[in-house]
DNA sequence: AGGCGTGTTGCGTTATGTGCAACACCCATT
DNA sequence: AATGGGTGTTGCACATAACGCAACACGCCT
């Protein structure tokens, strides 16, 4: 829509696969160096890029910091994290919590496992969508249109043997789902980890957000980790409770 | 410099705290309706603002994303995180990981205390420059005209009795800490709590991060705090030597 | 010294972004 | 139902503001 904003924009997935120099960058924006230069200025105003001693661009500072105020703005996070914190102190394993958002899910809350074995995941991480446990609530909840369209639209990459395998098998995982209000993902996305989700629902019944408690093999076998799902599914609900409850929307005032 | 950019650049921050729809966003740009839809929508195909379903506009899941990228990218970070953890082990408190960015000192890492109190941070949070003893660390290796600009243009709010009054005062400790070491944090940010922190090195001798370990009074006196300091300057000492070991790219100035 | 590879600047051209005004829409209110 | 104020959206004429060029400046290597 505006070029000269898109040229920009587009600049910062290519710095995010490391560092370049101007010329490097002209290059790969199809645009002549003095251009790249301009943009590159205005985003270092912004403090969206920065320059290291070698001359070339970094993605800068302010982008950790803006991810990370309207992280904490997300009202969802605010009211579930003492909830999660508790689950986590409860039975010691891994706590997420992801919210859907235009074709991804993502993690915004994470309390770490007790034990020392850990889950490689990261708050602000898109997740493994056909798989994870979180996802499968979220998509779930999409109207029917949609959830077909993306669904369609997916890669179903077989991380494991047990991976969703193609659109029509996710179909019809997420209509199970559906229907009985809370998911697992047994070594679908990593071989010895399992995880069991439920979901947290607005004043409206809408899925605005999904947690998941994960937990390793080695630690405890799957079925140990379902007798969690009572547990999960009560903090979930609460909660929901507390979120919709709440003033839905936030002042206005400026 | 490059106009457009400017003012679409401009609007993160604003819907960084919080959403806003696009009349709110025209008026704080000071520009027309029409030409702030344009910018928000470029915004939007680039997934940096998402539409929420009141139509309000939020800041987009590829911020996160992005600035996950870019953090896991630094290897600094990447190399420093296992030692991190391991004094963690070992100490039972908060460690951080810092670095210097463009007049903004901010936490790349984090590693929680594993006592019940638990101090405020977050990854990504510019730090407390001018109390912070890993900010001491870091700007007391700047450049001595940089530095002395800087601390001229900062602000030195007393957070506490303790917190450094004046750039003259800052200037003074920051030559201290320049020649001794290492760096403390006692009570100049909150109160309660007290830091130790040491630096971290590239090839050249410059300092690249920083490392503290925190933990409130109520946990550990200043004192017993301080016999940590060889602990936690030879875990510095062994990241700087990983550092500069391995990365063959970078800081080849002076 | 020379030459190459950077990043940087000023400038004329025109594509590009702009504000306007009219329109479409939703929802409260009467 | 009809009205009216509040949104978000579209098309267009105009001139601003972004563009590429070509020349320059600087550091680095031979």
């Amino acid at each position: 829509m505006s070029q000269t904003v898109d040229r920009a924009l587009s600049i910062l997935p290519l710095l995010a696969e490391g560092p370049a120099d101007l010329g490097q960058v002209a290059d790969r924006l199809g645009v002549h160096k003095s251009t790249a230069l301009r943009l590159l200025r205005t985003l270092h105003e912004h403090g969206m890029v920065y320059r290291q001693s070698d001359q070339r661009y970094r993605l800068g500072a302010r982008l950790f910091a803006l991810a990370q105020e309207a992280m904490e703005n997300l009202d969802v996070r605010e009211i579930a994290h003492a909830h999660l914190v508790r689950l986590n102190e409860s039975c010691g394993h891994t706590v997420h919590l992801a919210v859907y958002e235009e074709n991804e899910v993502l993690y915004i809350d994470k309390v770490e496992s007790r034990y020392p074995v850990r889950m490689y995941s990261r708050i602000g991480k898109p997740v493994a969508i056909t798989v994870a446990a979180v996802a499968k609530l979220l998509l779930a909840d999409l109207p029917e249109h949609e959830r077909r369209a993306l669904a369609e639209k997916l890669d179903y990459p077989m991380y494991t043997a047990r991976s969703t395998p193609s659109a029509a098998a996710f179909l019809q995982e997420l209509a199970t789902v559906r229907e009985q209000g809370w998911a697992t993902d047994l070594g679908g996305h990593e071989e010895s980890i399992n995880c069991v989700a439920a979901p947290i629902r607005g004043a409206d019944g809408r899925v605005v957000a999904a947690m998941s408690v994960s937990a390793p093999n080695v630690v405890v076998t799957a079925d140990e980790l379902l007798t969690l799902l009572p547990l999960v599914r009560r903090t979930a609900d609460t909660i929901s409770g507390e979120y919709s409850g709440r003033t839905p929307v936030k002042g206005t005032s400026a």
